[in-house]
RNA sequence: GUAGAUGUAGCUCAGUUGGUUAGAGCACUAGAUUGUGGUUCUAGGGGUCGUGGGUUCGAGCCCCAUCAUUUACCCCA
């Protein structure tokens, strides 16, 4: 075979084994938190059929899914029409009826749905599984990256999106972030919006245009909101509100007084206070919860609270989100279940915590004792040692005899193994063995015994 | 889909107005050190300069094309 030049798929990486231990102290502690409040792990497959996935992401959304083609020999049942037309959107559904996931939530809903009589409600599940989507990559934006979802459905108490808050709170604050923002929102105040302006039909325009506040300023959005078909009256009823100010109850003070003839503004308005009040009887450790109107989120189901989270350490993209949404599972066929949710973006938080040096610095060390013997009889004589190292659940590897001392003590550097113990022909003569501290290079002679309890201590 | 940037050793990158045999650091291998690493010193291996074409006496450098990577926009985590 021709050899290739090796390469992963464009936004796609492998994780290296420094890379996967920092991995999995953030998915670890996340995964303790959502554990704590009550939610419980699932899986779902890596591919979905293609229906379950198209449709829900909006036109956008589905292009960037990634789809499977067919087994066997796709093209023979192909329409003879459509092919020679080389029409895609035709050709498509038919060489290609699975697709990789583009989230966890929509396989949630399909899977609440089929599994509804298994389920008990409210029933609060998390999901860790990695997604795909065929975007183009830039920075902080991956074709294959992994979603820390929590969502909660058949329960419609705020005491849930409260949660959520001091779930991110607790999460982040316990992987060393200081300073990050909560934002939340609630979409039924962006509609009750679009309806005082009479515009209810350009809610997505509006909530497009105001969500991107403090990248283009008020200028880029009253540019942007005139392109889409809004007039100068409706800007100037919306530009108060996304310039609103003050601390979260005064902005809802004001927001009362804008939407008081809006009964769903009303209703969005009651819900945000519901939570605030919740809050009031917990402690959050780092985090500021900040009601901020321009928040919308792209994904065109949520009904209710919305949430973004942001660290104000570096500059970063949104480092998770959710909301709630009330309709979820009707497109598979159940109807009236309300369901609420949040996402952690865990590649990004990755690339934060590396930025601000906060992964701990013992989780580079895998490996805690190298047994390194000179020779045949050394490794004979190691082999009791190691079974008892790891039957104290200490972490031992054994270098097969062979090698130089040298490139021995060179792998236990390069691996960052603190303890190793070499044996020689007088280690296996005394029984008393050589434990050498790789950090301060101390060497002392030891029994087996001895030793076991030196690392056990340490 | 739109626009820009970058492709030179395993990795990170130098390489002057185009000039002879393309370099450095790190990594790797060996030795200094025949029972001891992380420091130091010495030596060594490793390159179709992304690919294809063109200009030129001569191209890593200039031109065209192509592929790849990457950044920003759209959208999103």
């Amino acid at each position: 075979m021709a050899s290739v030049k090796p390469s992963v798929p464009k936004g796609m990486r492998d994780f290296s084994p420094a890379e996967m231990v920092k991995r999995n102290y953030i998915f670890d502690t996340i995964k303790s938190v959502f554990r704590k409040y009550g939610y419980q792990q699932i899986e779902t497959p890596t591919m979905e059929n293609l229906g379950t996935l198209t449709g829900k992401y909006g036109e956008e959304g589905d292009k960037l899914i990634f789809k499977v083609l067919n087994s066997g020999d796709y093209l023979a049942k192909v329409n003879e029409q459509a092919l020679t037309a080389r029409n895609s959107n035709v050709v498509a559904p038919s060489i290609s009826e699975k697709a990789l996931r583009y989230d966890l939530t929509v396989p949630f809903a399909r899977y609440v749905v089929q599994h509804q009589n298994e389920i008990a409600f409210p029933f609060k599940r998390f999901q860790v599984q990695p997604v795909w989507r065929a975007d183009r990559p830039q920075k902080g934006r991956y074709r294959e990256f992994y979603q820390c979802d929590a969502d909660v459905v058949g329960s419609d108490s705020l005491l849930n999106e409260a949660e959520f808050i001091l779930i991110y709170d607790e999460a982040l604050s316990k992987l060393g972030l200081t300073d990050f923002n909560i934002k939340i929102n609630n979409r039924k105040i962006l509609s009750g919006i679009a309806e005082i302006i009479g515009k209810p039909e350009l809610i997505v325009d509006m909530t497009v245009a105001i969500d991107k506040l403090d990248k283009i300023g008020l200028n880029g959005i009253v540019n942007e909101l005139l392109a889409k078909g809004f007039t100068q009256a409706d800007i100037d009823q919306l530009e108060p509100v996304i310039l609103l100010q003050g601390s979260n109850t005064e902005k809802l003070e004001k927001l009362k007084a804008i939407l008081a003839s809006s009964a769903i503004g009303l209703k969005g308005i009651t819900e945000l206070e519901t939570i605030f009040t919740y809050l009031q009887s917990f402690t959050l450790n780092k985090a500021t919860v900040e009601l901020d109107i321009t928040l919308a989120r792209g994904l065109n189901y949520y009904t209710g609270a919305i949430f973004e989270v942001k660290t104000n350490e570096v500059a970063m993209g949104s480092i998770g989100g959710g909301g709630r949404y009330d309709d979820l599972t009707g497109m598979f066929g159940l109807k009236g279940l309300t369901g609420a949710g949040i996402s952690f973006g865990a590649d990004r938080i990755y690339d934060v915590l590396e930025e601000l040096n906060l992964f701990p610095a013992a989780s580079n060390q895998t490996t805690r004792v190298l047994i390194c013997p000179f020779d045949a009889a050394g490794e004979t004589y190691a082999l009791p040692l190691l079974q008892q190292l790891r039957n104290q659940s200490i972490n031992a590897e054994l270098y097969p005899a062979g090698a130089k001392i040298k490139k021995q003590l060179d792998y236990a550097n390069n691996k960052n193994i603190p303890y190793v113990v070499v044996i020689g022909s007088d280690e296996v003569q005394s029984g008393q063995l050589t434990l050498k501290n790789m950090q301060s290079g101390e060497q002392q002679k030891l029994s087996a015994d001895a030793i076991i309890a030196e690392i056990t201590k340490a």
